[in-house]
DNA sequence: CGCCAGTGTTT
DNA sequence: AAACAC
DNA sequence: GGCG
């Protein structure tokens, strides 16, 4: 029944690509009420004239982000400029049969804080993830029969597989290729066919035939496209200044800048303090910190907190915890037999305060004094006497009857805590760095009651989830580090 | 087709 | 809500 | 991109 056919002159662009039942349903109908419909802006289209809409992106999916909207269109936000709407606009529309203005349903893709003076760009991306090295071009030369370590060379392909979808954001296309990289790597014979790879668990179709690819052409398409700019390069050295992430980083590409030089004249007065420090220790803070400074650190810490309160517990975890050789940085968590939060925020008040005056804290990146509120967090730069770099060193204080969590999570790696909390989600339960918990219905789906279970003791989540105890050493989980002891961590899940 | 860990802090 | 960090 |  289309009578008036309202949307007879506009085009829709429609985000996402990608199809599903419900997707086509809908589309159905903007069809039937006379919209055009296209999956990709041709340039002379990308103009708005005047208040009549006949070109418009509508964006059927509400949990998009922003910068997934326009990686869907393969545009830079700098140069879209039609306007983006959410689907009510199409259906309330419809309902008042008009076409209405877009106010109110638009959905803006550009600023958000205008910074100082600076403008456009943004939009943003998921969730976690750390930083990644630079490597160069693949090609690996063709070995024909026995690799010596299996399936090297599918490995090295992968890996630059996960790396890039991880730049470029896309972190579960990043994330499927690195559990695969794991399963591979716990494989003991050289694949050769698809039906050898696809039986591999987290290797599905698609990774199975990139295996495949890479086995008969010793390259892999998809990698020699995706431009290996030196966009990239850029971008992942402005990522490694503290402050600075992906969005900053991009922002910054756009406008120009190159190198830290041209960060540092260009933008100084713009910088947050956060991103200053993190210029200005960016060398010191790229060096790996040797094990027998993290003992030193540690004693140098203990000793002013004992003057503060004896009774107060000092304890090094990360990478130290589990024994490595060297670390990014150094993670103390301070707690105290039966105290409460609130006296454990003091107590790191006056501990800063002394480090500070002693010279041991150069720098508070986020501080324990912000707007007159104590954190229980801080992360500063800090740097021993006669030692040739400031270091980066995170605080937790901890209330004892959660320091079992706390070790647990302030220990990781963030692999393994994943791991783990996926294992907790998967038996109704919820791990955090607060607590085990039991997830029940309380009638509010959107906010389940938490039972506590345990937080106290590390040893006792370990039990309530049904896993042997590892000694920290044996939580390298993933990566490429110390992978002999994540074939058998993997295995347990 | 939804999930892929969960939290603290700042803007 | 986004950005950045652990 | 894989999985339940
Ligand atoms: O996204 C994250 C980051 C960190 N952590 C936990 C695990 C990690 O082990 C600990 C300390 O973080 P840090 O970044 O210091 O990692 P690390 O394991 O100590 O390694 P590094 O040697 O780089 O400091 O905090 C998480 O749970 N999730
Ligand atoms: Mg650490």
């Amino acid at each position: 029944m289309p009578q008036h056919q309202i949307f007879r002159d506009v085009t829709f662009y429609i985000v996402p690509k990608t199809n599903s039942k419900l997707l086509v349903h809908r589309k159905e109908i903007f069809k039937r009420h006379g919209a055009t419909l296209r999956y990709s802006i041709p340039l002379e289209s990308n103009r708005r004239n005047g208040t009549k809409i006949t070109n418009i992106v509508v964006v059927l999916d509400e949990k998009l982000k922003k910068e997934e909207i326009l990686r869907d269109l393969q545009m830079e936000l700098s140069t879209l400029l039609l306007p983006v709407v959410n689907s009510a606009w199409v259906s309330e529309g419809i309902e008042k049969n008009t076409i209405l203005p877009v106010d109110g349903y638009e959905i803006f893709l550009s600023p958000k804080i205008p910074n100082k003076r600076t403008l456009k760009r943004n939009a943003q991306d998921e969730n976690d993830q750390k930083k990644t090295k630079l490597e160069s071009q693949n090609k690996l030369e063709s070995q024909e029969k026995p690799e010596v370590p299996p399936n090297q060379r599918i490995l090295h392909f992968l890996k630059l597989m996960s790396d890039e979808y991880e730049k470029t954001n896309q972190t579960w296309k990043s994330q499927s290729y690195r559990k695969a990289i794991e399963s591979i790597k716990n494989t003991a014979f050289n694949i050769r066919t698809y039906e050898q790879a696809i039986k591999l668990p987290h290797v599905g179709k698609s990774l199975a035939s990139k295996i495949v690819e890479i086995l008969q052409t010793n390259s892999l398409k998809q990698l020699q496209t995706v431009q290996r700019d030196p966009k990239l390069i850029v971008l992942a050295i402005f990522e490694k200044i503290f402050g600075v992430g992906t969005h900053t980083a991009e922002k910054w590409y756009y406008e120009g800048l190159r190198t830290l030089e041209d960060v540092k004249a260009e933008k100084y007065m713009g910088l947050s303090d956060l991103q200053k420090y993190g210029l200005q220790y960016y060398d010191d803070w790229s060096q790996r910190i040797p094990r027998v400074e993290g003992e030193k650190h540690d004693q140098y810490v203990r000793m002013a907190c004992h003057k503060i309160d004896p009774q107060a517990e000092v304890h090094i975890m990360g990478s130290y915890r589990r024994g490595a050789a060297t670390m990014g940085d150094i993670d103390f968590i301070i707690t105290k037999k039966e105290t409460k939060i609130l006296e454990l925020k003091g107590i790191l008040r006056r501990l800063v305060a002394d480090l500070e005056k002693s010279g041991y804290i150069k720098c508070q990146l986020r501080g324990v004094e912000k707007r007159g509120e104590i954190k229980s967090k801080l992360f500063c730069g800090a740097q021993l006497a006669n030692y040739p770099f400031c270091r980066r060193v995170d605080f937790l204080v901890v209330p004892s009857d959660e320091i079992g969590a706390a070790f647990l999570y302030f220990t990781g790696n963030t692999t393994f805590n994943r791991h783990m909390r996926q294992r907790a989600i998967d038996m109704g339960l919820k791990l955090s760095n607060s607590g085990l918990y039991r997830v029940e219905d309380s009638g509010d789906p959107n906010t389940p009651r938490e039972v506590l279970l345990e937080s106290k003791d590390e040893r006792t989540i370990f039990k309530l989830l049904n896993m042997e105890w590892r000694d920290p050493v044996e939580r390298n989980f993933g990566g490429f580090e110390e992978e002999g002891k994540s074939v058998k961590a993997a295995g347990d899940f």
